[in-house]
DNA sequence: GTCTATAAAGTGATAGAC
DNA sequence: GTCTATCACTTTATAGAC
């Protein structure tokens, strides 16, 4: 099932190539002959493999988004660990993520506005609102008698809390207030701080 | 210096339509001929006003851009301000901001990302870093024992807590985890809660 | 499978009539 | 100022040789 590895064939070079250039700039700014130039192949070579421009893209996209949220269906699903392990697990998975593919956000968030047929087969509310891990959070916000409070707040927070630094990750180190090396250190030191964070919202330990 | 309310001029019609679509969907996914339909002019106006798409998009990313930080300096910088009024005056701003011009943050990051260039004249790291609002947070992670931790993870916390569900907003309502009017009221609930929750991270009160 | 050449369609911009 | 028609160029996609 796995190629060799020594040489990507011209297929995997040209999807590897989009992948690439699409995460990074989107659809409408992305020509085909960016990714032909990128995958050191000639041009015609992409519609003899892809059909077209948007087979292409739909193929990374769905691919993106798919490494966006596939394993998070796990960790909220796992009735094995603890709100407290859950929190833990979330944040350091999306930050190992984010350090190693940090456009995916923005990609994702973009794709999602003009395209948002797609992911209604790949996401619905049920794997989020009905996990495991919304009805830990549910019996904690009880037990603190905030039984009024959505607990979608929480995820939000997690999330913005997570997520958010990654977006503007270009514009801080852009005007100078963190340096590259000092933003990937602050994130590194976030994986350990969310979770504590979030933990004393929610009068855990 | 104000126009006249009744009808909007033809210049003035060009820049609205072209504001909506830019923000909606980015500089490249944009075409002129969108913005000529869109205002209900001709497109031949555009370029006789305007000279180009690119000085139109410009002028509509500076006011834009304008808008997302702009009342945000004076209201890190005022002296007479508690920390805690700062945080609440921060995130009803942005809040009420988003509210109603929810597609600005994402067009922001975007075009941050291909344009670095032009937001380096109307940002700098001064405004943030040496803002009273850091200022005080220093002096306040201080008080608590927490000299060594960068406050620059309290700005991330509180933008990410208050823009993220804006980003995320689309998503959230098409995959029907929360309804229009649901979502709404939980942004309008955050104003209060984001406070609360900064508070109680930096033991104040 | 891979290339060159070119068709076909799209898009920003302008000339020129009114 | 506003319009129609059209140019000039880019970009996706394909035909056809090798």
């Amino acid at each position: 099932m796995k190629k060799k590895v020594q040489d990507l064939s011209t297929e995997e070079k040209i999807k590897e190539a989009a992948r690439k250039i699409f995460t990074k700039k989107g659809y409408a700014a992305t020509r085909t002959r960016d990714i032909a130039e990128e995958s050191g192949i000639n041009l015609a070579l992409l519609n003899y493999y892809f059909r077209s421009k948007e087979k292409l893209f739909e193929l990374v996209m769905l691919e993106n988004f798919g490494a966006f949220i596939s394993n998070v269906k796990e960790l909220v699903n796992n009735t094995e660990t603890s709100l407290e392990q859950k929190i833990e697990n979330i944040v350091e998975f999306y930050i190992n993520q984010l350090l190693v593919n940090p456009d995916l956000p923005l990609f994702v968030m973009n794709e999602i506005r003009s395209n948002s047929k797609l992911l209604k087969t790949k996401i619905n509310k049920d794997i989020f609102l009905k996990s495991h891990f919304i009805q830990q959070l549910s019996a904690q916000l009880k037990k603190q008698g905030k039984g009024d409070v959505n607990p979608v707040h929480y995820l939000m927070n997690v999330l913005g809390m997570t997520i958010m630094p990654f977006i503007i990750g270009p514009l801080i180190i852009e005007i100078g207030m963190l340096k590259p090396q000092e933003f990937e250190k602050a994130m590194m030191e976030r994986k350990k701080l969310i979770p504590i964070w979030i933990k004393t919202l929610l009068q855990l330990k």
